[in-house]
DNA sequence: TCCTTTACTGACCGATCGTTCAGTAAATAC
DNA sequence: GTATTTACTGAACGATCGGTCAGTAAAGGA
């Protein structure tokens, strides 16, 4: 039930599905619905929770492991990417969430605090000098979590899809870009995309 | 009246946003609205229509130039931010259309029009041998695009940030990469991030 | 067998939605 | 000076919204 109104909202936009949209396309009546969750906000709550969750175990895992910052920058790329396909659905309602309600707002800082996390190691990457420092460290993080994010927009959760390959491709692009390597790159093998 | 309409819509979501919600931003009254524009939904279809218009324009200038399709596609990385930062507001609505009425949709069919046009740029280049071929095309166009996309989030049009700085940045990190560069990279000068 | 719990149904609620319309006051055209 | 156009106001419209509630049928425990 939940899986399937995160779809809806992700298929229409939140605030355009109804709870009749919802109900019919489930097949049942809307009190139905009502009997398992209190509320229609309650749904999107649920979804933020569940992709708000998973990013910070990702996040927390990364910063865990040992070597520079740049690797666990590297690895913090490497983990929000596999998160982000595992859980695309609510992944994606949570980066839609714009803050109309106490429970959107609550997300958002959430989600705030989440990047405040990562531009600090990307921050501390660049002091360590492992990456280039002619770039400023509030654009590249956005620019980094950005290319992540709009992950969202196209890939398949259940498309064939591979995550920990979609996951080298990201990192093999922001981190050695697109020009042909002068020295062989970290990434190997061909990566493919899903259908549209 | 309509800048402050694409505004409001990007601050709660089209669809959140009621007529109400907009005049009384505005000070007036409902019917004054009305009397300007025939309906809620004409003025998403302005937006649209700036937003694609720019877009159009910025890739077709960008196609147009000389040299091979990397330099072309660099091009069209950069124009596409100046077109995204010059016109921020109307194309972070257009981004989050989700095709919901026939003005959405035929804005969503211009949009994928585009992105296939960007995407067989990206496999030309490739097909030139000009930039790396070990991930899959379509893949790339998206992450490409995606970074450039994901500049609506944050990039303030009315801040102090420099389009052509912020559009080397993207152009550097996208094709040279984070990684310090072993020979000197093209992108020189150092870029400010504005206030989130 | 009786009683509580679970999983609903269908009718209905007040609020709010986008939109319309008759009327009006000021500016402009002729 | 009269007619037309422009730019509104305020009250209302039907539709739809999220949510409620009394009632019910089946299941399970004691």
């Amino acid at each position: 039930m939940l899986r399937r109104a995160i779809d809806l909202f992700n298929l229409k936009g939140y605030d355009a599905t109804s709870i009749g949209d919802l109900t019919s396309d489930l097949g049942v009546t809307k009190s139905a619905l009502y009997h398992h969750f209190p509320s229609k906000e309650s749904l999107l709550e649920a979804a933020c929770e569940e992709a708000l969750g998973g990013l910070n175990r990702a996040v927390t895992r990364a910063a865990k492991q040992e070597g520079s910052a740049a690797d666990r920058l590297r690895a913090t790329v490497a983990e929000a990417v596999r998160v982000l396909v595992a859980h695309q659905p609510a992944v994606t309602l949570l980066l839609r969430v714009r803050g109309n309600s106490e429970v959107e707002q609550r997300a958002l800082r959430r989600r705030r605090r989440l990047d405040a996390r990562l531009a600090a190691l990307v921050g501390q990457a660049i002091d360590e000098g492992a990456i280039r420092a002619d770039l400023d460290p509030a654009v590249v993080s956005r620019l980094v979590f950005g290319t992540v994010n709009s992950l969202v927009d196209w890939v398949d959760p259940d498309g064939s899809l591979d995550a920990d390959g979609l996951a080298a491709a990201v990192e093999g692009l922001l981190f050695d870009g697109l020009q042909k390597p002068s020295r062989p790159s970290r990434v190997s093998g061909t990566i493919n995309a899903s259908g549209s």
